[in-house]
RNA sequence: GCCGGCGUAGCUCAGCUGGUAGAGCAGGGCACUCGUAAUGCCCAGGUCGGCGGUUCAAGUCCGCCCGCCGGCUCCA
């Protein structure tokens, strides 16, 4: 007999060899309808496992990120299944569960086409009515590769080769058996609702020297309506796009006669970027950093020595030669950065020395990877490096992590996901350094209170960083803030400060971004608030409309006294209805709308409408500048 | 860079199997002087991404190039 209880509270005694949907049957009948696997020592198995020994386990469903991840492993294999029905010479590679859904590699003497991808689906679909259980084999390694190559599945021969294991497992679903690790959910009537969303090429193992593959993308949901919900969000993700918004805001522009990758920032994004670099540089003076402006290119020679034309040379443009010297436009600011540090003997008394500058930067980016603002040729960087004594890193980067963190809040971002990259295989730099400065990362961390992930082997060959993504309004995660150590360029550029004893000592360099690059955060911002920025951001801040000719000059007048007031506002005195002029401020996403007629006129009042809110009546000019300059004072971000 | 898709007026898009381009919005003009998301009428606007080719004839078919989109790889 064996002792089994749940976690859920409820316990019994079985045989032995009972399965876990056995254990669920007679403790928690309940729950059987929506639990998909199961957890028993920190362990996922199917429900048909059968327990041996005494334990707790735990039902795990689709609202767990596991039960997510198996219910669509799950729905891959399903897709797989309707593949080698309709298409029985395509082999099968992999198809693992990802962040919102699924995908499979296919490798077949052709692309899979739209309409390939509804037969698969209508295939799916049998298959699910069919409800077919997945069922576990567990086979002998020998007995795998013969099986897999006698159905000529030779990538799944090459997978099974590299598994350690004498023993593999094997899941059946109707004809369809896949070597897959498991588990798996009951059955493949437990897919509610799928939906077939792209064909892509990659590459098997994701290296560019094998063969493309086909993939396949896919979610699954329990039910229709958890289906429905998602595609709506991908809608809302769809409206909420900076290329579009960016086009219809007039915010930015990038044209393929300009260079692809190149941004060019119309009025009212300039406007934005204004917003944020003042801000910007106003904290750094703040924080104990020193502004400097450097140049955007530098000779060969210094790229050389800094070791850019080693080992990030295809990420350079190429080189130019003017009166027979090589010189190169900037991928980075350090460099530069480096010569503000040596253009002076530096004591310990000079440290931490803290350099920042918004600097931009070229980068040659391959076509493929280029994306609105997010991922772009040029770009300005919101870089600073910090030169410390190792006494020092510790507090230099908590301190920094909390500047990060404080200045995303001001921009409406309070959700952080923190990660720590350690050292990687091949890298630069004592273990001792490596050991203080990563040390010094997780310790700011827990210091801070905030949760992380350590990527183990993740960090740069030169040192390990810390990187904080934000989420967004709609649960999306970006990269904005990174922090790295660079053992490198220290020793490359012989970079010493005197130390008390007397002695030259090399400093810790640090180089961090606090917001990514420029580009990249307005694009985050923009599908942050879907194009409404908060009233500090706005480009237009306020707009005055007139009912009628008659209160063109007072419009005039009120605007100009805003705009004495110190607030970005503008009227709009043609002759239009009033309700034209307020859908068209609307689409604008301009926060304050004032309407001022004949009784707003006589009075000196004005007529207030807040975008987000509606009206909020009738008020003094006194009024609303005061309700618009509390919103900008504390950056207000809720509407 | 690689795989697949796409590229028609400033914008969003229509244009079947080849017969020589169309709508809405935006823009210009006129009338209307109007209370919180579209007043009406008129006008103008395109070497159909570029270059070659097939054809009596190409926006429609073929090839190459450029750019964009979705992925792969990479990343601020």
């Amino acid at each position: 007999m064996v002792r089994v209880s749940l976690s859920t509270g409820e316990k019994g005694e079985f045989p032995s060899g009972v399965t876990v949907r056995e254990v669920l049957e007679k403790l928690n009948p309940r729950i059987l309808r929506d639990v998909l696997v199961a957890k028993i020592d920190g362990r996922l198995v199917d429900l048909s496992h059968k327990i041996e020994k005494d334990c707790v386990v735990e039902p795990v469903f689709f609202e767990d990120r596991e039960g997510k991840e198996t219910f669509w492993h799950s729905t891959a294999h399903v897709m797989a299944a309707a593949v080698k029905r309709l298409f029985p010479e395509a082999k099968v590679t992999i198809g693992p569960p990802i962040e919102n859904g699924f995908y499979y590699d296919f490798d077949y003497h052709r692309s899979f086409t739209p309409e390939d991808l509804e037969k698969i689906e209508e295939e799916m679909k049998k298959l699910v009515e069919e409800d077919h259980p997945f069922e576990r084999v567990e086979v002998s390694k020998e007995e795998a590769v013969k099986l897999f190559s006698d159905m000529g599945e030779d990538y799944k021969v090459e997978l099974i080769n590299e598994i350690p294991d004498h023993v593999v497992s094997l899941y059946k679903t109707d004809g369809f058996v896949d070597l897959c690790r498991g588990p798996h959910i009951p059955s493949t009537g437990r897919i509610g609702a799928f939906k077939l969303l792209s064909v892509a090429g990659a590459y098997w193992r994701g290296d560019e020297s094998n063969k493309m593959l086909q993939r396949i993308y896919g979610v699954s949901f329990p039910t229709k309506k958890q289906l429905k919900e998602y595609l709506r969000f991908l809608e809302e993700a769809k409206k909420r796009d900076h290329r579009r918004l960016g086009k219809e805001l007039k915010l930015f522009l990038i044209d393929e006669d300009v260079g692809p990758g190149l941004v060019i920032w119309l009025p009212r994004g300039a406007v934005v970027r204004k917003v944020i670099e003042d801000y910007w540089k106003k904290k750094h003076e703040e924080a104990g950093y020193q502004l400097v402006y450097t140049p955007h290119v530098g000779k060969g020679r210094l790229w050389e020595i800094s070791g850019h034309l080693d080992f990030y040379r295809e990420n350079m443009f190429p080189e130019m030669k003017i009166e027979e010297v090589s010189y190169f436009v900037k991928p980075m600011n350090c460099p530069f950065h480096i010569y503000v540090y040596t253009s002076e003997l530096r004591s310990y008394r000079d440290l931490p020395f803290r350099l920042a500058e918004l600097g931009t930067v070229y980068r040659y980016e391959k076509s493929g990877v280029l994306h609105g603002l997010m991922r772009v040729r040029g770009f300005t960087q919101d870089d600073a490096h910090i030169f410390c004594t190792p006494e020092q890193v510790e507090d230099e980067i908590k301190a920094t992590v909390e500047f990060a963190i404080s200045m995303l809040k001001d921009f409406g971002f309070n959700d952080f996901n923190i990660y720590v990259s350690t050292k990687p295989d091949k890298a630069i730099g004592s273990e001792d350094m490596w050991e203080l400065a990563t040390g010094s990362l997780v310790k700011a961390a827990e210091e801070l209170g905030l949760e992380y992930e350590i990527e183990e082997g993740e960090g740069a060959f030169y040192g390990p960083k810390i990187d904080i993504t934000i989420n967004d309004a709609i649960g999306r995660e970006w990269q904005c803030s990174t922090i790295q150590f660079d053992f490198n360029l220290p020793e490359r550029f012989n970079l010493t400060y005197r130390d008390k004893d007397g002695k030259d000592k090399r400093p810790y360099m640090i180089h961090r971004a606090l917001l990514g690059s420029l580009e990249r955060f307005f694009g985050v911002l923009i599908e942050h608030y879907a194009g409404a920025f908060p009233v500090w951001i706005s480009p237009v801040q306020v707009r005055v409309m007139n009912i009628t000719d008659e209160q063109a000059d007072y419009a005039l007048e009120v605007a100009d006294i805003l705009k004495a007031s110190g607030i970005r506002a503008e009227a709009d005195v043609r002759n239009e209805k009033i309700g034209y002029k307020i859908r068209e401020a609307e689409k604008e996403k301009i926060p304050y709308m004032v309407v001022v007629g004949n009784r707003e006129k006589a009075e000196k009042t004005v007529s207030v409408r807040r975008k987000g809110r509606g009206q909020l009546g009738t008020m003094k000019l006194e009024e609303l500048i005061a309700a618009v300059k509390n919103e900008i004072d504390n950056k207000i971000t809720e509407v």
